[in-house]
DNA sequence: CTGGATCCATTAGGATACTG
DNA sequence: CAGTATCCTAATGGATCCAG
């Protein structure tokens, strides 16, 4: 399907890619702004501040913490609760999900201008 | 400001809801990257530049032209060929492509590394 | 050359019930 | 409370053929 002629020129299409792969989904960035901006939450938490159902939002937070962008915590409490936040690594992030959230709020902006 | 962002916050989600509604899937910020950072393409230009079959970059591209992203002009060639570019407005997308090649070069960087 | 039509495989996402 | 199991639908992506 892809040849390897356009090595060169396939190198900055391939660094969007390798950012999508790990932030895909319509759910990722919004987990990762949640922890990111506001802090620690608790998996009950995030799964009504964002509306993800349980199955979807577990699955997730398992490929999230396998790329290393958040930490999971299990507390001693009764019933058992889990702390979520974000790493270090998630910081770097920080730059992508501020320059989504300026232009949805931007475009936002403009399409009801129209 | 930190009143100003404590009041959006609730938005915020929605905000990159919005974005990613836009730019959603593998492609669309790819075929993106190459008309605002390296100019007018043809179809099937695109198509060999991308590694995207016809049938998902002629989606991909009308959906964009939708969102008024880019600009389609057919050129009195025979056969007939057609011109894709990026509109003014996805000039506003820059920062989000920019950060997103950046983080997936630092990324690449990391795993790397490891 | 452009790009639609058809067909098919895989994945993403959602609702609900249920267990430790 | 945290998360898994089950079931299901919709969306995504790809291959190939074909027509203007």
């Amino acid at each position: 399907m892809k040849d390897n002629l356009d090595v060169e020129c396939e190198n900055v299409h391939s660094f969007i890619q390798d950012t999508l792969y790990v932030v895909n989904g319509k759910w990722k960035l919004v987990i990762l702004s949640i922890l990111v901006n506001k802090g620690t939450r608790r998996f009950g938490e995030l799964s009504r501040e964002s509306g993800i159902s349980p199955r979807i939002l577990s699955r997730e937070l398992h490929e999230l913490e396998m790329n290393q962008l958040i930490s999971r915590r299990v507390c001693n409490t009764k019933p058992v609760t889990v702390e979520y936040s974000s790493t270090e690594y998630a910081e770097t992030l920080k730059e992508v999900i501020g320059a989504m959230i300026r232009w949805g709020q931007n475009h936002r902006k403009k399409i009801k201008g129209q």
